[in-house]
DNA sequence: GGGGAGAGATGCCGC
DNA sequence: GCGGCATTTCTCCCC
């Protein structure tokens, strides 16, 4: 049995690896870590060279169906247009039948780049670590180790006391799990340093409603620091001539 | 100044609340809740109906760069093509520069539909409310109260012995987040009821390394339990003629 | 609108 | 590969 046009069209951009967009009316069905079906709407179909497929619906940011890249996938058609994407790692399967296509295309995209970001937890410890008074005054931060067996931690040093401080690092604000995590990691240093003191300290731009009562129950203790912006701000908007 | 012909095409597509998808040579650059840059190569960029945003890369399942719902569109364009998306609700700023248009669609697609799921952690608790000898033998569950003053627990109930059970459930991996979860919970219906004794239980599929030690450390016992899945497997694949 | 918590989270890094 | 952890997480739901 031969593939209808459609089919065929898919098959060919499937195989050379280029980026395959199209918008089709199709139900959608999926297993795996849990089970999914989506009824017939309007749809728009992303696969890229990957092969990591993803389906859009008219709203939302997130896809409402997808498969990561390592899929293998099938076609089927007759009346319809079947496409069985099938994950033997995952062990996950997804199914699409194509009843209507609105648009296709396709071709082969390339990009060498990769994103610069900046103002994340990571930039925030940098930052800890070049101004430490930032902390509090007379703080020394140790060697960099953030993998090490102690667990992940942002930032460790000495207080002017000598006294072992622990600092968990949220970019925005510091909630119960955040606590949960800066008890751990205090934990863990008391233990393997042998130590019965040692402080905690959660730096963040500010704190989740009645986690300041929980920290000073736990002994720890709150410093408000906002993350780095390193690129300047585009304060003068562009002249523009239409807008939405 | 006028609009180029590709610019006027947008603009007009825009306005009429199409889907839009098209490939681009561009660059990106972001200022909100962190700082971005992505320097030229091939994208394909997503405008929806809602106008939300998703610039995607060959390779990931991830969008490079977005843009949620809410956002104001605005063009510019000369030798190039410039479009600033901006989201005052959420001080955000995209500024994407398009260098070559590789294909251009878009349609007014309609899809009235909302995905069913099954199998999460909700799915769970309901399966423990219907079989609650799943969590051991004369446990009987209280009438749900997800989101109370206490937080919101998964499932709580009386034990054969009349002693109150608050149970977390995960769908996979219970691990030291949930753990704490469970000491919180425990905690705020201690204070609350005046109890001195409340039991804690964590079901999951299975534990994360080290979890066992701190659950039976804290007082609480696991329960292996798997969530529910409700689709029947699509055993026998369909006969395909070409796969990928 | 903001907070808490789950998610088929995704992605990165380290072991 | 699995595990831990941040994320411009996203999304839902409730206050």
């Amino acid at each position: 049995m031969d593939l209808s046009p459609f089919s065929q069209q898919l098959h060919e951009h499937l195989a050379k690896n280029h980026f395959i967009v199209f918008a089709a009316e199709c139900t959608v069905t999926y297993h795996g870590r849990a089970e999914s079906h989506l009824e017939k709407g309007d749809r728009v179909i992303i696969i890229k060279p990957d092969k990591t497929i993803l389906i859009h619906q008219p709203t939302g940011a997130a896809p409402v169906n997808y498969m990561k890249e390592g899929a293998i996938h099938t076609l089927t058609s007759g009346d319809v247009t079947h496409i069985h994407i099938h994950h033997p790692l995952h062990k996950e399967d997804l199914f699409i039948t194509l009843y209507t296509i609105y648009f296709f295309n396709a071709a082969p995209l390339i990009d060498a780049e990769t994103i610069t970001l900046l103002g994340n937890e990571k930039d925030m410890s940098d930052m800890i670590y070049t101004n430490p008074q930032l902390i509090e005054e007379g703080f020394t931060p140790l060697s960099r180790e953030e993998h090490t067996t102690y667990g992940f931690i942002d930032v460790f040093g000495y207080d002017k006391n000598n006294v072992l401080v622990v600092v968990e690092c949220k970019r925005y604000a510091g909630d119960f799990d955040a606590v949960a995590q800066l008890a751990r990691y205090v934990e863990r240093i008391k233990q393997s340093k042998g130590l019965s003191t040692v402080r905690g300290i959660l730096a963040c731009q500010k704190l989740s409603p009645g986690v300041k009562d929980f920290l000073e129950t736990q002994g720890f203790a709150y410093k408000c620091i906002e993350p780095p912006k390193y690129f300047e701000k585009h304060k003068k908007q562009q002249k523009t001539l239409r807008s939405f």
